[in-house]
DNA sequence: GTGTGCGCCTACAGCCTATAGGAAGTTGGG
DNA sequence: CCCAACTTCCTATAGGCTGTAGGCGCACAC
């Protein structure tokens, strides 16, 4: 009986791969062995148990997202930088939906500051630098931002938008201009001039 | 041995109660029949299978959110009702946390049709109603303001925002004024006189 | 050739969904 | 009042899933 050779790192990549075919929620340690002609037991010398392995194909998942987003993003700014930053995340999320599903698999706190998660917040501030934004606002644009393009590819994703007429892909340009006029426009609090200390 | 008086009805609501408890992703037959003390194949009688009944779950959930936004929005408009009706869907999905996730559970399209889904949409619709958009910005809007909503609601319960400084709660209002402001400097496409014919 | 270790195996326990068919509890007609 | 029919819940069973324990044999080092 020839070895299979499993590693890991082969059985993440599996996993991330199964993800996208089938669904996230429907990774399974039975469906993997099966993909390697291989007993689910065998598995458990690789791999903790179940959650681990969907916490690293979580893991992965950023790190290849982060990837994409900054290979996008490199030598852009201003709006052409928040179109990149769009166009990769969806583009990601279309051709690899387990993986992109995978992305809000929620991680114990070490891990998830071990992640790419930082990273990606990095670069959505990173665009920011192209607007004319008060570093205290920031935080809640850099999340606007990431709710609204999440969000938007979520619905899309789960079928929200599947019956109402015009498809979501004719929104997606619209919803990035409007994020990019938002951006210009950004309301300011009243100014604090002397944040209380 | 006393019969307990299950019914459709009593099972979706018990399911619905038990979604907010455990997550709905661990809503099961299982769980469902313990709480009533009951065997797993007696609710056979009254439901047709697992996915029939998270399919109910999400029907219902969508008719509570849209019953709680229709309350907050009467008798509001402008500003103030785009802030009651993400207020109301906010409040919906920390009070009910696995409602919330159901809500975005994929049901057929006759389901998806005669759910509140569309009432929703309706909703957010209404509430455009205090901006000035042109009727033909309007859906992408609607999708937008609920894509952002939605995704930040979204982040914040898979803990995508639990290890940045500024909490969760602190940007929401930031959130709501930004989209308040979009809404008010929507950019329209340079403007097709003529619809092509 | 022989040993040693790792890679994958079988076997099993426990929980889950789902079906089939049986035995009580409930209700209505006579 | 009582029995028949119906409904509700039961037991039994099959099959898929995770996870653990322990065994066998392939592959490489010597």
């Amino acid at each position: 009986m020839p070895r299979v050779g499993l590693s890991p790192d082969l059985l993440v990549t599996a996993a991330a791969e199964l993800a996208d075919d089938v669904g996230f929620a429907q990774v399974t340690l039975s469906a993997l062995a099966r993909r390697f002609g291989v007993r689910t037991a065998s598995l458990y010398a690789h791999v903790d148990d179940l959650d681990h392995l969907r916490a690293q194909v979580a893991v992965r998942a950023l790190a290849e997202l982060a990837d994409r987003t900054a290979e996008a993003l490199a030598g852009r700014s201003g709006r052409d930088a928040l179109a990149a930053l769009a166009a990769a995340q969806r583009e990601f999320a279309l051709s690899h939906p387990g993986r992109w599903q995978a992305t809000r698999y929620p991680v114990d706190a070490a891990t998830a500051r071990a992640s790419a998660g930082p990273r990606i917040a990095d670069l959505n501030r990173a665009v920011l630098r192209g607007y004319a934004l008060p570093e205290s606002e920031q935080v809640h644009a850099v999340r606007l931002i990431g709710a609204a393009i999440h969000g938007y590819l979520d619905l899309q994703q789960s079928g929200s938008f599947d019956h109402s007429t015009p498809s979501a892909d004719q929104s997606w340009d619209r919803a990035v201009d409007a994020l990019d006029t938002l951006l210009r426009h950004w309301p300011t609090p009243a100014t604090d001039p002397e944040p209380a200390s």
